[in-house]
RNA sequence: GGAGAGGUGGCCGAGUGGUUGAAGGCGCACGCCUGGAAAGUGUGUAUACGGGAAACCGUAUCGAGGGUUCGAAUCCCUCCCUCUCCGCCA
């Protein structure tokens, strides 16, 4: 969420912001409502002020065996108009509220324009895509008995993927090699949460209230999350940290879900897109001179776990029209699969500034001041490991359809060497 | 799932309609005391919004949201959460 009061004093700002992520101007809107909604409060206010002056001296006067009764008149011939003034000021404040909450965050000023994906910026590549001898798979070709998509579709319907034997221990091995990585070399403490959550921690981090759409939900009140972002930020929801403490960086495996809607059609075959699915993610959260370092920091440790498994990615900076809606500046690592013979999506590193925690109420007390101040969180993907698996499989697949296995991931597959998936 | 008990400030814990933003204690900060420290002692110690140059003032917040009342932490309703016992269960 935006600060209201900056809104107020910058709707300039506010309109060419969203311009740049391709929206309509908001500005006008929102302080025509904040001006109208405090005239009230203050009118309330006032109102509130009497009435709880008068109730004093009620009190006071019955005590002593007085006549109440002209105070209790004078307070109930103002009782109508504040009963009014309630039920505006719960109406505006509710209209300012959703307003406010399904404005995106403002892109950064390094951020570059531009309207969709087309408009990315290419940061940086590592490795070279591999050349084969003959002609590379796609990842759903490769898994042979290992992976079954029909009879996951027995089981759950479209968009599920069952692994068997040593395709799903590569799958609990990259997992594994990822969080060791994380915990052991990049400073993140592992986390294990839950992934069923309230309302309040989706609103926390963004996806609610716009985008219920995406997420599954129970029939009682629980959502499932679509990452475990929301699980991590949402630890320092209504608190005010130490600074002394700050940054707080932490990661989990967990899985995550996600129903798809809107994407019919997109990526129907394999394992890319799927209504569940694991996902390693690194979450900080850190004061805001300390964002813009941590955000390149934790761009580095998901690229670090493409490095140390040989599979060749590039950076990109997403452009203004392209970000998510909590994000202020995003990078994206796109991972070389040959099968596809395109780079393809498997991590994304955002700096929300303090866009989530104003949503969240996290905040922190910088030394030797009396005022609290937001503090900056981040989150990435480091990485997904459905999609890790899949670059795995396309980018070490051999001529015979047998998989060779990264050195880094042996240690965690028992030592194996090769994966065969004829059996 | 059944029965019951609760959710109060950084923490513990009083408080069942009237100067209660909230006793008391712990913790913390500053001062006094001391050669120094401990003990003792005094003062201060929430957040947000609005107003003000500032001192400060107003309003709201005792899990959340509604309601009753001149007045609600205190009474009523709904929801969320925690705990205990029973049942079931990884």
């Amino acid at each position: 969420m935006l600060d209201l009061k900056w809104v107020r004093e910058n709707p300039d700002l506010l309109d060419a912001g969203l311009a740049r992520r391709g929206k309509e101007p908001l500005a006008a809107s929102i302080v025509a409502l904040d001006e109208k909604q405090r005239a009230v409060t203050t009118e309330l206010q006032g109102l509130q002020a009497r009435r709880n002056d008068a109730s004093r001296q009620i009190g006071a006067v019955k005590k002593s065996g007085g006549d109440a009764q002209p105070l209790m008149d004078e307070v109930a011939a103002i009782k109508d108009r504040m009963a009014a003034l309630e039920d505006e000021e719960r109406a505006l404040v509710a209209d300012l509220d959703t307003l406010m909450l399904g404005i995106p965050n403002l892109p950064d000023d390094q951020v570059p324009d531009g309207a969709d994906e087309n408009d990315n910026r290419e940061i940086r590549r590592w490795g070279e895509p591999k050349t084969f001898d003959f002609e590379p798979k796609e990842h759903f070709d490769l898994g042979g008995g290992l992976m079954d998509f029909e009879g996951a579709a027995k089981l759950s319907g479209a968009r599920f993927v069952i692994l068997k034997g040593a395709m799903a221990r590569l799958s609990r091995a990259l997992a594994q090699f990822m969080l060791d990585l994380h915990t052991g070399d990049h400073g993140y403490t592992e986390m294990n949460t839950p992934v069923m959550v309230l309302d309040a921690p989706l609103v926390g981090t963004g996806q609610l209230p716009k985008f219920s759409e995406d997420l599954f939900r129970t029939t009682g009140s629980h959502w499932l999350i679509p990452t475990a972002e929301v699980t991590l930020t949402n630890t320092v929801a209504d608190s005010i940290l130490d600074p002394a403490k700050l940054p707080i960086r932490m990661t989990a495996h967990t899985l995550c879900f996600r129903s798809e809607a809107g994407s019919a059609g997109k990526d129907t075959r394999g394992m890319i897109r799927q209504h569940q699915f694991e996902k390693v993610e690194m979450v900080t959260v850190c004061t805001p001179e300390q964002s813009e370092a941590e955000h390149q920091h934790m761009t580095a440790c998901a690229e670090e776990v493409l490095k140390r498994l040989g599979l060749p990615y590039r950076v990109l900076a997403l452009c203004s029209g392209d970000m998510g809606f909590s994000a202020r500046r995003t990078y994206d690592l796109e991972v070389w699969l040959p099968g596809q013979g395109r780079y393809r999506e498997i991590s994304s590193c955002s700096n929300t500034g303090d866009f989530q925690a104003r949503r969240m109420k996290a905040r922190y007390r910088p030394d030797g001041e009396k005022a609290t101040r937001f503090v900056h969180t981040l989150n990435g993907s480091g990485v997904a490991v459905g999609r890790c698996l899949v670059a795995v499989l396309e980018n070490y697949q051999q001529a015979d359809g047998s998989i060779l296995v990264p050195e880094a991931l042996r240690p965690y597959m028992g030592g194996l060497e090769v994966i065969r998936t004829d059996v």
